[in-house]
DNA sequence: ATAACGGCTATATTTTTATACAGTTTCGCT
DNA sequence: AGCGAAACTGTATAAAAATATAGCCGTTAT
């Protein structure tokens, strides 16, 4: 799919959106308006390039003809994150096990994107090994005790129960055979990746 | 809302058709042709009765100018069953608590319909109060002994683990609390309600 | 019986929309 | 300096779509 310009992209978006609001493909007019134009050919043309370049289909002789192209790389539902490396981004590429056509907006407050748990240190707050977990971006200020959060400690990604006393932090397991984690927020390196709003559990062993 | 003639009923269902296939309003025009009409008042006027009676909204002066109505695209999504009473149907819909925005397909196999769980008798299981099942409509001929199942013994709901043999069928619980359930064929009332294919948490308990 | 309504035909007319043609300007490229 | 592409303006025009008006026919309700 060819590259698309800077206004070609705003363009597209502009339609996405419309599209997305009241489902209704706009007309080249309602497009000339919405940028000002002020001739509707400027519409036009800018159609007939997203067109060629592959990123909406234009059904000739049709109003409101366009059809945005189910393109690769658009994202329907929230990515879902394997196995992360020590020390590796979240979101890096090469830990997506793929993504599910799941809404976001079905956790309150909404997901960010899905983790498959490893383990059973979570096991008795209902968390089983291969689990999927609806994850939140947040910030460490927000967090309260007792909130299961995904927690990057030195590298390392586990996801544990939260509880902070001044700069002591306990990552606590739901297992008795598990140990909890102490945190000095002086010397270790903690992120937060995450809050947990939601779990998800498809296939296997149900 | 105003009941619909039969013959406004097919309408409503063609354009509601046209609009899931191709994503777009079809014209009075398209109608009257599919439709065999030889006038293109015959889909005005059409369109003008399901407006009145409130299954679509009409933008008046634009190409395509129609909508469907929120009650008419609010089924999307499964179901979500809350507590069924003793020998009620299961889908009455004096159980339901809403519906909630999660793709069938998303289990495989499909979900029919949500349950909410209560108790605490599949806890090892990792299934606990309050937590969401995805449920597939499922005879009793295919079901594998250690299937999660969604069953009616007697009237009363129990959500359990699937055991088998000849007219003896046990339904166990995964919490030591909790005593299995013994059911024979021949005298008790039997009815599976579904498998078991998914689990849902949100809000709450996390 | 007659008025009201559903379900249409037939014809017109006005708006909306799509789309062609001819330019202008700006910018990066070679 | 000259070229081509992107990003437009300005003006038309034909086709598509919405919509009005007038009426026909059969069923149902008063």
């Amino acid at each position: 799919m060819d590259e698309l310009t800077l206004r070609q992209a705003e363009i597209l978006a502009w339609i996405r959106a419309r599209m997305a609001e009241d489902n209704l493909p706009p007309t080249r007019a309602e497009l000339m308006r919405a940028f000002a134009f002020r001739s509707p050919n400027a519409a036009e043309s800018h159609l007939r390039v997203l067109a060629r370049k592959g990123y909406i289909l234009l059904q000739g002789g049709t109003a409101r003809g366009i059809r945005l192209c189910a393109s690769a790389e658009e994202e329907i539902g929230l990515p879902l994150i394997g196995r992360v490396a020590a020390g590796q981004p979240m979101l890096a590429e090469e830990f997506r096990e793929g993504a599910l056509p799941v809404d976001p907006r079905l956790f309150s407050p909404g997901a960010d994107y899905l983790l498959r748990v490893q383990g059973m240190s979570m096991r008795d707050a209902g968390v089983l090994d291969g689990d999927i977990l609806a994850v939140r971006h947040e910030a460490a200020l927000t967090l309260q005790d007792g909130q299961m959060v995904v927690a990057r400690v030195n590298g390392e990604v586990t996801v544990k129960r939260w509880k902070r006393d001044g700069d002591q932090v306990w990552l606590l397991p739901e297992n008795p055979e598990f140990l909890p984690i102490s945190v000095d927020l002086q010397r270790d390196n903690l992120r937060i990746e995450g809050i947990v709003v939601g779990l998800l559990r498809i296939g296997g062993k149900l």
